[in-house]
DNA sequence: TTGCGATGCGAACACTGTACGCAGCTGCGT
DNA sequence: ACGCAGCTGCGTACAGTGTTCGCATCGCAA
């Protein structure tokens, strides 16, 4: 062989082929198919287009993940790390729990909003996986409201995360149909109106919604959003504190 | 043709053929792949299997329903129409607006449970679909909490409304993935104990709550589901109650 | 009777997830 | 040093998907 021949620069060459292109590993095709959802929806990923992305072939991919709905479960739980919880020494003094409450809520919108394809993917699968980091961050949750002293915990927190399962679910699939337009939130809110205040003539209580939403939502539809969603979880944790003993 | 030779059996003949086969129009294939939906799940329909149900070809669906998409929107608003809603004068008194309101909130759920792709479909779609029944149910909604004198009837239902998905969707996958396995739902869940104490090893909490949990659970799973629905509906209700002026 | 618009459909296209069997590399036991 | 075993990647192939297109057919209007 010519390596042979002259073995010390082709040797270095040779080592440096492999090395950045990562060998494909199962963490290495999880990350990339997380890129990917993020860049370009649910429906955007299939097996081919990401070996593509990997340089490597559709079919190598079936030797680290054995399907591809395997492979969603990995991806979720993978983002699953990202929400976090407050520890549980937060909630110990008496309102401490209600601060950490409400930063553990939004930390689970914020991943929502990031990874805007997590809730369709909970909409088919549920919450019924079991992988470490989403174990982790149910164990973190009841120590939180344990520490609160809520005398069912697990309710307190099926609650809370349902309400904020619901809303993050919707405004997750609002903000991907405003991606899919291609116009800015304002624009797409403004173009759909003629249709929704078509849509919704002889509704007496819907047409005035409506024309006072306009008006706000074209201006700041962000800070709409953001107030929505703190009033829904201040009436759940008024609703929850209710439940506390003293 | 023979027909002009004996034309009366023949004609009463050919005329039957026609109405027990309502010709394939819009409601129909609606209709009929609500049926498949509520029978084998979201991934089971397609449109050969759905033509084939209809005695029709696969494409001729397409003169009557512009793509799968719309017709997924149409099953939806389809299946809003079984959503029941309050009149706004049960919110008048001064706790009518509450019965009502779990009345409003344990349809949704019946509903939900009752088609279970429809969480699914939400979570892609969200609710930007703008159907004339699930107008008409935002309109009932929008009356009862102005009635029941809500200062913002829109953000109620806004709180109310995403705990109710959050929970159903949460739900209705779950009981998905129970139907899949073919076992009841006691049976899934006792099979499924030894993989998820496993999961929840280290995690005082977590084998804490799944011990409690198991026991109660496989006795009577329905009612434990009840329960829960009916536990974070009251907080959320209580929640919204503080808004109330007077 | 002659059209004509609406309706159904067979074939085809581009794609999907995945099973299978073959190639090559790597590292081990001898 | 050698050979072998197993792991990894991949080309091919299959069954199935949503959707387009052009052709046939049918009922009704003129």
């Amino acid at each position: 062989m010519a390596a042979k021949a002259n073995p010390v620069p082709s040797v270095w060459a040779r080592q440096q082929s492999a090395p950045d292109q990562p060998a494909l590993s199962r963490t290495a095709i999880v990350r990339e198919a997380i890129v990917m959802l993020d860049a370009d929806g649910i429906e955007a990923l299939s097996m081919r287009k990401l070996g593509a992305r990997l340089n490597a072939g559709a079919t190598s991919l079936y030797r680290h993940v054995a399907t591809k709905d395997e492979l969603m479960e990995l991806a979720v739980d993978e983002v699953a790390a990202e929400i976090t919880v407050p520890p549980a020494e937060a909630a110990r003094g008496g309102a401490g729990w209600r601060a950490a409450a409400t930063e553990a809520a939004e930390s689970f919108r914020a991943t929502a909003l990031r990874h805007p394809w997590l809730s369709a993917v909970l909409g088919q699968a549920g919450l019924a996986y079991l992988g470490p980091n989403l174990m982790a961050y149910s164990e973190r949750l009841a120590a939180l409201f344990t520490a609160a002293g809520f005398p069912e915990p697990s309710r307190a927190i099926d609650t809370l995360l349902s309400y904020a399962i619901g809303m993050s679910t919707t405004e997750a699939a609002w903000l991907t149909t405003v991606a899919r337009s291609g116009e800015t939130e304002a624009d797409f809110i403004a173009s759909l109106m003629p249709a929704a205040q078509q849509a919704a003539a002889g509704h007496d209580h819907l047409t005035d919604a409506y024309a006072d939403a306009a008006v706000h939502a074209v201006l700041d539809p962000v800070a709409i959003r953001d107030a929505k969603f703190t009033y829904g979880l201040d009436v759940v944790l008024d609703g929850l504190a209710m439940r506390l003993p003293d």
